[in-house]
DNA sequence: ATTATCTATAGATCTATAGATAATGC
DNA sequence: ATTATCTATAGATCTATAGATAATGC
């Protein structure tokens, strides 16, 4: 049966395919998942898709960027919310085991930055713009004693933070999984690294 | 015309299609480039694939191998040949221009890594091996009171020249990515992170 | 009348296998 | 006789499009 919708209701069914697309690629891939599971997740139809977008290469572009503007939002509460350590409090968050499990609802980077990296400049144009917020607010919250400083620092540990979490995704093996989330987790600490380090 | 070749030949033969995998995959992804492909780079034709390994899935495996073992020779020259500081050596090598517009010769992780952490557990266990030999050479190289933090001091040094890369290779932006390389290298510098970021 | 969705399919691509062929290695 | 490689193809899957349909919105 077919079924014609409202205006209203095609911009909903458009959302629900980028939401879609954004945890599916995320968790999959923007390899592991078809057009036609997408729109079936939708509850939509395979040809539907095209009414929506010029093709799968558009809706990567418009994941990514939804997936970033999600993560941005996550970021400003936690960073915003925090007593003492703002980035501690967004370490702690970003290398938990619930992240390492959860990459559909995760940081773009560790999920699909090694295919980003070979992705058309369309996706990486969005990708870029999302990066430099990320930085921004990031060395907004941290210590330092200039802007330029403070932005070195965020850079820094914005990539240990990826990287960590790459690893530990990479690993078959839980405990080397923890004690990288663990250990980078720690040298990210205000006190310092190695005071915490050899504390514990 | 059907040539069967020696059994030293069909060796060498095994060996190319890994090699060229290891490069292709690394460039690519897993599924950026076909088996009939990586048999024609190596003038050999599809069929004859099945006869040298069992799926695409265990040359995965093989090649994700050969490319740690490969890196894993890369570094010990690198730490191994520094003057006075091994880890910057490392660094300057790792978050090179070079490395970065060459995934198909580089680390595995930044090429890689997203797509790693979806493979099944035979490519993951490898993948484990070579991380802890990494950790295991890089924590030799860097100074540190004991083995355990020498150990945490490499582990969080190579999440962030990974996630470093990372973040390199998905900008389209040439100034941001050069500044990324630039900073992450700089805060791996033996004089500290703020002395080295403070005197530039 | 317009258009959001559906049905059906073209055309390309990919992994894996079956069976044939001809050179190696006993 | 064994076997490394080749030819040919089965079977699955994927992106994208063409044309039909029926509800919206003027």
């Amino acid at each position: 049966m077919i079924v014609r919708v409202s205006r209203e209701k095609m911009a909903e069914h458009r959302e629900t395919i980028i939401s879609s697309a954004a945890k599916r690629f995320r968790e999959r891939g923007f390899e592991g998942i078809s057009v036609a599971d997408l729109m079936k997740e939708a509850e939509l139809t395979h040809g539907g898709f095209y009414g929506h977008f010029e093709s799968k290469e558009e809706l990567i572009a418009l994941a990514a960027e939804r997936a970033l503007r999600d993560s941005t939002a996550k970021w400003e509460k936690i960073l915003d919310g925090a007593k003492s350590d703002p980035l501690q409090a967004l370490a702690d968050t970003y290398l938990s085991q619930r992240h390492c499990d959860n990459p559909g609802t995760g940081c773009i980077f560790p999920a699909l930055g090694s295919e980003i990296s070979r992705q058309p400049e369309s996706v990486r144009n969005v990708v870029t713009q999302g990066l430099q917020r990320f930085v921004g607010l990031l060395g907004r919250a941290i210590k330092g004693k200039s802007p330029a400083q403070r932005r070195r620092k965020a850079i820094v540990a914005y990539a240990s933070m990826i990287g960590g979490m790459l690893l530990a995704r990479s690993t078959s093996d839980p405990v080397l999984c923890r004690e990288i989330l663990r250990t980078v987790s720690e040298s990210l600490s205000s006190d310092g690294v190695s005071s915490n380090l050899t504390a514990k």
